[in-house]
DNA sequence: ATCAAATTGGTACTTTCGTATGAGTAGTAG
DNA sequence: CTACTACTCATACGAAAGTACCAATTTGAT
């Protein structure tokens, strides 16, 4: 019998390494798609969709504060211009999200994932 | 070379069993992960950082739809009070989250899991 | 029943937000 | 040069938001 016990063993351990080697491949395969999912979503669909929205840089910029939780005056401060200017941008980035409000605005751009970090 | 070849076989068979069985039991983690984050992150941790925070209920409920870019007069009509409930809720809600504007408080309630959907 | 917390509501006041309108400047594409 | 866009700023006004203080009612737990 002793043949056949260092036979059962000799399976035991290749099934083992098998098990673990399936659940590796897996782990792989999560860690790739996370990588790629939070790559996509901070940085290449953002310019695309920004764009596409007819966001301008100032007025993208002015809506991140804005998403910051910041009002309009310490966005000013922020951006080294005066409120009327954050005010003018703020009211173009509503008009072009078709929002009506700051925390709309703020939703809207999570929903379409513009927004850094997220 | 008969005997060997079976043998070669069936160890074959059990690393390809046991593979899968690896692969298998990777998939229902990660099932069973997104369901609990999920359901967690929706209804059960919820409670327990709404409760740590000390949000009654009803304060919880107004955040949920201030969250959702509800003026305070369009909450009041949703939960059928006045307005002057819903400032005072907002109020104590912001004290509690500790945050001194509603962008803020969506911020923080964001980050803290709390809301649903997310 | 009693005490605490939660819920509701009001008045009054300040601050922030949002819109409308007009306008000057800089840069860029044609 | 001209036209266009982006960016800047101002004033004025109304709407929302936020704070402070107070108070009545309801609910839940002991």
């Amino acid at each position: 019998m002793q043949g056949n016990s260092s036979l059962e063993f000799i399976i035991a351990t290749i099934a083992i390494i098998f098990l673990f080697i399936g659940i590796y491949i897996n782990k792989q395969k999560e860690t790739s798609k996370k990588v790629t999912e939070s790559t996509i979503a901070n940085e290449k669909v953002n310019y695309t969709k920004i764009e596409a929205l007819g966001l301008s840089k100032r007025e993208y910029e002015v809506l991140c504060k804005l998403a910051q939780g910041h009002t309009n005056k310490e966005i000013a401060s922020l951006l080294f211009i005066s409120e009327s200017t954050i005010k003018t941008h703020v009211s173009k980035v509503y008009s072009k999200l078709d929002v009506k409000r700051r925390t709309q605005a703020i939703q809207k751009a999570k929903e379409l994932e513009i927004l850094p970090i997220s």
